[in-house]
DNA sequence: CTGTTAGCGCTTTCAT
DNA sequence: ATGAAAGCGCTAACAG
């Protein structure tokens, strides 16, 4: 394999850690094969018991008490003997693994990211481990496509962020215990997703406060759930309100995104504020309207519904509404595992916290600032 | 939990996915309990040989021929029940996973997520599964803290991107089949790096080639070992080019790069270049620069060690320096798989691809400039 | 209180 | 060419 060198030089490397001549004698591979773990048996035998008093011990089994000699002398030889539980035979007879998959999209977008940590922490909170797939391609494939995981009991139940409205996503049947995370699923009652309609109102109730009535919405393809409830969501509160609205699907790059702004600027009445899906697009939008000359905020607002630490730093701070990712990925967490316990099915709706942060980029229109 | 609903709405989900009247009979949890995945006995009940034939035919175990005709009823019948192998029973036997786990630090930094789209392909080409885990806070724990992963039979080697050059990470002894990943870990031979010096003559050579003189590097903590190395190579070559360095360390965000900055800009000579780290100082260091009215590049060029599609969108596009990130992650499976088949240890240095990346942000010093 | 027994589902000699 | 048997390491009745 090109540009893959094994054994780098001193040159390559000169900054070693320590002063170390020349090949040091316990340097190399590992010494005499793979030091086997200790098993519940080699306890066993130590102590003079039978296993399943040792499996008991360290299962601390509240039926009856053990002889409080042998129970410590148990502990103790575990502890001394360095024991791990091997999780594989262990799920094998328990029948259940104690793993969920997490099946997030192939994006940039920084909110994977938080989503993740917020269902790791839970998990981990809850005595389950997550295993996070990443989708292979951009084009998710359909659920179906991973009940294999729990089909090959590699995982108890699955966490599923890349369903799509399209039809190839709608097979299935019933399936393993699952739960679709900031996206509804093509089966009902499986669905914890975020509140997009509020996060819609707080822009809208925002932006018209200052005087906005002619909104752009860019965002993601239509196919995305998330994408899909802004939209609907908008244009129902735009036509409540008496607001126009202009929406703009896009792939969710910085090139989407530009591409987007650019065809918005050269067509019809153009909107005094723009709401933007994701943060790759906000980047793109930025650069488009740089470029048009169009000024933020004078002669246009914008808002995005990514938030991010960076978007205070930007030569025009971007204001955004912040949504409760971790506790998103808590909540399917828990869902998941209503589920695994039989649990009817529910949908869930996390709400909160959600804020919206003022920054620079929204100024009252050009029309509501004349009035004055 | 306040902030979460079970059971939304229609008012929540008017966008509903189908014209569905009211409670579908098929909706709600499974019917009937889990339904059982097809075992191999199943398929030699149904087929009427032996458990033992049923494996090795969908082994494809090349002893000897199996007679055609049951050979095809088993594959049919495998099919046909949808037969899975339990990962966990196969695992058992053979003493082999088929897993590895990618531990990686708590970090927006994109990235991350280019290593690893790049380990999960390989994987994935050479028979595995990667298990991604995310530290839970931002302090690393050293590489032992990991070792039960193997130890308990959950993976069969470790990918680790978490290790710092401090005293507490270094203990441990040999430990379970691991490599660090784009850092070098306190034992020998297990290291999977890029070439950092390459990418700091990269920088300097461009820089030093329009005229540059005088160099900063703002970077993250000195026991981050990509920090470190990047740090040792840019003061051993500018030292030898003549250039001057002043060095800023100061925490991988948004306002680490900011408060550096900051400092760097009150006191002594100012560099007339700086090459920043990580994407997120960058943002904190243009917005420091704009602050104090620095203008980039004209009194102060810019140059990014993190590649990332948004600096071409930037207000000034940011220069970058792209490293070969998925080509790391593949190569550090790779050298992981050696590891496990016995190969022995030895570190591993990828090189390629590695290029700079022209946009706005460098022009040559204004003493270069006002000497034509 | 603790040992015996019987597997979980699969692979793999060893016979036949 | 296929079947029998022996486990991988652990848990969970059920006896004693």
């Amino acid at each position: 394999m090109a540009g893959k060198t094994a054994g780098m030089t001193s040159a390559d490397a000169p900054e070693s850690r320590s002063p170390a001549p020349a090949a040091p004698p316990a340097a190399g591979s590992d010494p005499g094969g793979p030091r086997r773990v200790s098993r519940l048996v080699d306890i066993a035998e130590a102590v003079g018991v039978h296993v399943s008093t040792v499996s008991r011990v360290l299962n601390g089994d509240p039926a009856q008490s053990i002889r409080p000699e042998i129970y410590e002398r148990i502990l103790s030889t575990a502890q001394q003997q360095g024991y791990r539980p091997n999780a594989l035979a262990r799920a094998l007879k328990r029948r259940r693994t104690g793993a969920f998959a997490f099946v997030v999209p192939l994006l940039r977008n920084p909110i994977w990211a938080r989503l993740q940590r917020g269902a790791l922490q839970r998990a981990r909170e809850r005595g389950y481990v997550v295993m996070i797939m990443e989708e292979p391609t951009e084009d998710p494939k359909p659920p179906g496509d991973y009940y294999y995981l729990v089909e090959e009991s590699r995982a108890d139940g699955l966490l599923l962020a890349t369903s799509l409205r399209v039809p190839e996503h709608s097979g299935g049947g019933t399936g393993p215990p699952h739960v679709y995370v900031n996206r509804r699923g093509p089966d009902r009652g499986h669905d914890v997703i975020m509140d997009e309609p509020g996060a819609i109102r707080m822009f809208l109730d925002y932006a018209g406060g200052l005087g906005h009535r002619s909104f752009a919405l860019l965002d993601g393809p239509a196919e995305v759930d998330t994408v899909y409830r802004r939209v609907g969501a908008a244009r129902r509160a735009c036509a409540a309100r008496g607001f126009s609205l202009a929406v703009r699907h896009a792939a969710p790059t910085e090139d989407g995104g530009w591409d987007a702004t650019t065809r918005m600027l050269r067509r019809g009445p153009r909107p005094t504020i723009c709401g933007v899906g994701s943060l790759n697009q906000l980047f793109g939008a930025m650069a488009a309207l740089r470029e048009a000359g169009v000024e933020v905020p004078g002669e246009m607002s914008l808002v995005s519904f990514d938030d991010d630490e960076c978007l205070g730093y930007l030569e025009v701070p971007v204001t955004s509404v912040s949504m409760p990712l971790s506790q998103l990925g808590a909540a399917a967490v828990d869902a998941l595992i209503a589920r695994i316990e039989g649990a009817p099915a529910g949908d869930v709706m996390v709400r909160e916290p959600m804020s919206l942060q003022p920054r620079g980029s929204v100024a009252p229109p050009a029309s509501a600032r004349a009035a004055r």
